[in-house]
DNA sequence: AGCACGCCGACT
DNA sequence: GTCGGCGTGCTC
């Protein structure tokens, strides 16, 4: 079944959407002079096909504006996608309603919706899902139902014959302005709805439904020089032309009467002569402070340093990366610390000379603080950061500023990849491995990497794909020949400065044990971490676990203390001013004490197991007092900007070793540190998952890379109780292709990513049985309709229940997944009841 | 998503 | 008998 529309929005160009001058009205309408109506894709789950819209005299829409529309009793927020002249035969015109207003006009660059449509058809999803991750939030603005009280006719002391009814009085009255959301009402109140039609009924209180407030543009009034000189001007007059003239013949009428200090009438009196021109102007609101600290310069001493010299191999890759001009996807293979971000700045320098935009693609913008300074220090006011933390307000200027088509460099996640550059010329995604670019909470569960190849293929840029570490799955698209769509390699095998990658130690923890040594840091990584104090050096600590311990179990009877709402081990905490212990989930947040006795046999020997970063901290400062550490982990950082914080006090040498988990692989350049420890390398190991390897790999290079940055060489110790692994091997030879290919060769044996496709269909619901009954469901539809896709499942999910839903799930596989395989997937939703949610991932990286 | 209509259990 | 629970369906 193919979407009721073909291609919705071919003739969307901006230049033609948004004609600026009146010659430019008067065409558009004549070409679509017959059109009475418009098609619009309404923001209503389960609308998901076009609606017809009655155009009111005098609105001239075009498709790609932004529609308020009312659809059933509110006002919801639409695009519109065509206009037509003949109204469909189902249709009769008196039910057709008018379009209320055009909230916003020329909002998408050309080809925009091609792209919308590939991302939506690709990933099973309905468009309007793909248009509301793309889209600032809050354009889409739907009309809220609201109570308030009418107090002019309550009565003194007003009783409801409803129990529900009094509550909801009471819940007005309690209030000032006497008004809620009716939607909030409904929550509070159990029965709200009679209670409601009681109230109306006797007139106490009154229903309104408050219209979307969109975010708008800010206006501001702007003067333009008309005429630049001329006789007949009064003295003030002639001020006020002569300042505007040497400010560029524009200026913010505020500004100018401020400078010229005179009234607004001089300036009127100027338009009215036509010497100037009064326009109400957008105004870009600029971005919030947070990055404009200077912090990154302490972080990074390197930063400061200007422009370094190129190493040979930085060279060899810029001189490849300039010389392409076309679509070309690009491998940038560079160890940790051989300077791809400098690379990546002088690859950005001549796209914007030549008038275009470039996109940077970041895994974590707080985790990143580093590129953006140093991008910044380079370009300037053309670096602009897009990402969720913005203010809405924020998001709809940043948007209008990129549509603005001025040359600038857009650095943001995953959902920047959907930026309007209307001029793009190059597409950067730094650590292209970085999982955090693969979304699968809510659909559409898009790979940034594999949407940004469409889009450098639209723009007709390059598309440059930088890691240490690169995913297997962009590895194995290398080309062996070149040629113009395949992908390009270029490798920089040494780091800058001629540094030496730092020697990776393997410490076999069983034979430290053997040993006598019951601690949880070998004698080597004491050693080296004494030496961190009286060498004034600094260390990092690699932990896999956040918290304190991994689960807490019974020493009598084996108990493990469960999460009451998912099927996972709880995780000790201990809250360090007062000793507080706690338990608690880390999938749904569930907290609890830690009971003193085992709550199935009252045995008082509850003990915790393995070592998370907060117990690793602990057991430093029983083991090693005199070190100095600080924790960097989702605990410690969840406040705003204080992964900042942290390693700016770490950088100023507050601590001698900075103790995390994951965070710390991510793109954190230090040069002072010397020493990384691994605690526990297992943890990574042997995760029941596909990717396991492929991600203890990655991580532990990562980690090992943060070492040596700087003058000083650095070492690497790795714990492990399998020092035998493969994994393990391939790191401490720091090799990444030798890896790779044998990691591909086992792929391949057993038909997994890249060889063939996965989609992932996840089933969830409060009622185990109907999740059950619904996967078998889709199961046997799937069989029938398609055999050829290899089906496996359905299953329940690793963990088979988080937060109180349980979880099964259904894994296709075939070597490519058809356009018309696709379709049918997405139809697999009408046999979904509403009680159990499906949400089709598509090449999915989480298989848990 | 809301807000309809429409069908079954505990009250006057 | 009715009120009020919430399960299914529609919104141009």
């Amino acid at each position: 079944m193919l979407p009721t529309f073909a291609n919705p929005l071919e003739s969307l160009d901006p230049r033609q959407a948004a004609p600026s001058t009146a010659e430019g009205q008067a065409a558009y309408r004549l070409a679509e002079g017959d059109a009475r109506w418009v098609e619009a894709l309404v923001d209503c789950p389960g609308a998901q096909e076009l609606y017809t819209y009655q155009l009111p005299p005098g609105m001239a829409i075009v498709p790609g504006d932004i529609l308020s529309v009312p659809f059933g009793g509110r006002q919801l927020g639409a695009i519109a996608i065509r206009l037509v002249a003949e109204l469909p035969a189902s249709l009769n015109t008196a039910a057709i309603r008018p379009v209320e207003e055009v909230v916003c006009r020329s909002f998408f660059p050309a080809g925009y919706w091609d792209l919308l449509q590939r991302v939506a058809q690709y990933y099973c999803t309905p468009l309007m899902q793909v248009v509301r991750t793309a889209l600032p939030p809050g354009l889409l603005g739907r009309s809220q139902r609201r109570i308030r009280l009418n107090r002019a006719a309550l009565p003194d002391a007003p009783k409801g014959f409803h129990p529900a009814a009094q509550q909801l009085l009471d819940k007005l009255q309690s209030q000032k302005s006497g008004d809620y959301t009716w939607q909030f009402l409904q929550r509070q109140v159990k029965g709200a709805r009679a209670g409601l039609q009681e109230l109306l009924a006797r007139g106490w209180v009154e229903s309104y439904l408050e219209p979307p407030a969109p975010v708008r543009p800010k206006l501001r009034q702007a003067v333009t020089l008309v005429q630049p000189d001329g006789a007949d001007l009064s003295p003030r007059q002639r001020e006020v032309v002569e300042v505007l003239k040497r400010s560029g013949g524009e200026l913010w009428l505020q500004d100018l009467l401020q400078r010229c200090q005179v009234s607004s009438s001089v300036v009127k009196g100027l338009a009215q002569k036509g010497w100037v021109e009064i326009q109400p102007r957008e105004v870009l609101r600029a971005e919030a402070g947070g990055f404009g600290g200077g912090v990154g310069a302490e972080v990074s001493a390197e930063i400061g340093a200007g422009p370094a010299e190129l190493t040979p191999d930085q060279a060899k890759a810029l001189a490849a990366l300039t010389t392409l001009q076309q679509f070309q996807p690009v491998l940038l293979h560079g160890v940790t610390g051989s300077g791809k971000t400098e690379v990546y700045a002088r690859a950005i320098a001549p796209v914007l000379a030549r008038g275009q935009s470039a996109l940077v693609l970041v895994p974590e913008i707080g985790l990143t603080p580093q590129l953006t300074d140093r991008f910044r220090a380079r370009f300037g006011e053309a670096v602009r950061v897009y990402h969720s933390a913005l203010s809405d307000g924020e998001r709809y200027d940043t948007w209008r500023q990129m549509l603005s088509g001025d040359p600038q460099i857009v650095i943001g996640t995953r959902s920047a990849v959907f930026a309007p550059l209307p001029h793009l010329g190059l597409i950067v995604l730094d650590e292209e491995h970085d999982s955090t670019f693969k979304q699968d909470q809510p659909a559409p569960c898009y790979h940034a990497r594999t949407v940004a190849y469409w889009r450098a293929q639209q723009a007709n840029c390059p598309l440059i794909l930088g890691s240490a570490t690169p995913a297997l799955d962009t590895w194995a698209a290398r080309a062996s020949v070149p040629s113009p769509a395949a992908l390009l390699t270029l490798s920089l095998p040494q780091r800058i400065h001629a540094r030496p990658m730092p020697p990776i130690e393997v410490v076999d923890m069983r034979r430290e044990l053997q040993q006598g040594n019951r601690s949880i840091f070998s004698r080597s990584l004491q050693a080296a971490l004494m030496e961190l104090r009286s060498q004034r050096r600094q260390g990092i600590l690699f932990i896999h676990r956040r918290g304190h311990s991994t689960f807490v179990s019974c020493r009598s009877c084996g108990h493990v203390m469960t999460c009451p709402h998912c099927d996972i081990s709880l995780t000790y905490h201990q809250a360090q001013a007062e000793g507080y212990e706690s338990l608690r989930c880390h999938y749904c947040g569930y907290g609890q004490t830690h009971p003193n006795r085992c709550p199935a046999c009252e045995s008082p020997y509850l003990k915790h197991f393995g070592s998370g970063s907060q117990r690793v901290v602990q057991e430093l400062a029983l083991e090693l007092p005199d070190l100095r550490c600080l924790r960097f982990d989702s605990d410690t950082t969840r406040a705003k900007g204080s992964h900042r914080a942290l390693l700016t006090r770490f950088a100023q040498g507050e601590a001698d070793l900075l103790v995390g988990t994951q965070m710390l692989t991510k793109g954190i350049d230090l040069p002072q540190v010397t020493l990384v420890g691994v605690v526990a390398a297992d943890g990574l190991l042997h995760l029941a998952d596909y990717r396991a390897s492929e991600r203890a790999f990655q991580m532990l290079l990562q980690v090992a890379g943060r070492a040596g940055r700087g003058r000083e060489p650095g070492r690497v110790i790795v714990q492990t109780y399998s020092p035998e692994h493969p994994v393990i091997q391939a790191v401490q030879e720091q090799q990444y292709e030798p890896f790779a290919e044998q990691e591909l060769a086992h792929r391949q044996s057993l038909g997994y990513p890249p060889y063939r496709s996965l989609v992932l269909l996840r089933l969830s619901g409060l009622d185990n049985a109907a999740v059950k009954h619904t996967a078998d469901l889709l199961a046997v539809q799937i069989c029938q309709q398609l055999p050829q896709i290899d089906l496996l499942g359905p299953a329940p999910a690793a963990i088979a229940r988080v937060d109180n839903r349980y979880r099964w799930q259904i894994l296709l596989k075939a070597d490519t997944f058809s356009d018309a395989e696709r379709e049918m997937f997405k139809a697999l939703r009408s046999h979904v009841p509403t009680s159990v949610s499906l949400t089709i991932d598509v090449d999915p990286l989480n298989l848990m």
